[in-house]
DNA sequence: ATTTTTTTTTAGCTTCGTCTAAATTTTAAA
DNA sequence: TTTAAAATTTAGACGAAGCTAAAAAAAAAT
């Protein structure tokens, strides 16, 4: 399958705002894209038809695992790229991602292994992000249990352990379901609990229930 | 100016078609592109509305020396693309055009200039084609009386030398003027005489005419 | 619990590059 | 030289991707 330059480019940006956003909504795209409004609602559309994020109107997107498959193939070639014109052509580290814009779009896999073995591999670009790997896996997922989630790291609730009555009744009052994003805000120390941002409020959580809530996350390491 | 990837690709297939063909025609350049003659007529009204090239409906069109320097620039990215794929990434001959077509439309005149110079400047790609200098400037305009040029080879009257009353009633009774396009097609030897293919006939010249006529084509070398 | 504000979506229009089918012009043939 | 065939252009349409302005829904404020 292939896609356009367009699509590419809206994948890439919400899988960059995925990372720090609970759900990207379509105002926060747009500015990100420079584009307007209707214009990613239009996108959305085309995108969610192809099942490459989950879109419910109004809601706002997140990806899903084949949207962001493509949106780190894009990140990889962005990033071999910048590397190769900074380290072959001697670019400055702030010259090289305008350029890398454009020729991130060539979707030619061979090419692109081509480069990364010409390269050496990298593991890290000019500006010190992470390259992905080739496979197209992401070997950057991480799944730990809320209580141990980095700080404002957004990320999807995979898996929840000790599925006692008691407990399900608590989640499902806290609106807390596979697949629901949020971010660890605050860890109190007194008594271990945690502040979760989740897309419209900020609840609080024990350690106990913490513990058995198990987040998945893409990293950059 | 900037061009998008297909005024860029027309203008490179026109250029391509000249160097054997008197005038491009319409479906001509359909065939070589793949695409339907309607599109061609479109894309011609735009390119001369440009000055890119010289049109008149129903005759065909060649391009002005606006249109040729941008083919030349497209050309020289093109091939510079294909020795680093070739040379560099270790892709055969073969295999390196294809890319070579999607890399050639990044515009970005530094980059192509970094990119010579890290390949260390070479003067042919993998095909043995000569590879466009970094001005922009046509290193390979060749200019000859007509008597010495190569058989085949298209290129246009730029010059006629000794422009005596007899001569130009001659060259006017044989439609030729500045900026007709031809070719030499034989060489007869008895007599030095020269078969000339023009846009719908052929004709014969004497050595003596041939010898004040001058032409300018493009060449690889 | 309304009302106001903000966000998102819909509707309709624009440009680019393409297409098909019909009309026109040029070239070739009878 | 009139007719038939081939080449070219015009007319009208379409899909992508964008836009503006208006409508609708959700969130915030009173």
């Amino acid at each position: 399958m292939n896609y356009s330059t367009s699509e590419e480019n809206y994948l890439k940006t919400i899988f960059r705002l995925q990372e720090t956003e609970a759900v990207v909504t379509t105002n926060r795209l747009a500015d990100a894209l420079k584009t307007k409004p209707a214009s990613v609602t239009d996108m959305m559309k085309k995108l969610n038809a192809k099942k490459l994020l989950h879109y419910k109107p109004y809601y706002g997107f997140s990806l899903t695992p084949a949207g962001t498959k493509i949106a780190l193939s894009v990140i990889r070639r962005h990033r071999l790229w910048e590397y190769f014109l900074a380290e072959k052509l001697h670019f400055g580290w702030d010259e090289v991602h305008g350029m890398a814009e454009q020729l991130e779009h060539i979707q030619h896999k061979k090419l692109i292994d081509r480069l990364d073995e010409f390269l050496g591999r990298p593991a890290f670009d000019p500006h010190g992000d992470p390259i992905p790997a080739s496979n197209g896996k992401i070997k950057t997922l991480q799944k730990t249990s809320l209580a141990q989630m980095p700080l404002n790291q957004y990320g999807s609730v995979c898996q929840v352990t000790n599925q006692s009555a008691e407990m399900l009744e608590l989640l499902q009052h806290k609106k807390i379901g596979i697949g629901t994003r949020l971010a660890v805000k605050k860890h109190f120390h007194f008594d271990q609990s945690l502040e979760i941002k989740m897309k419209q409020t900020t609840i609080t959580l024990s350690q106990e229930l913490a513990n058995n809530i198990f987040i998945n996350y893409e990293t950059k390491i």
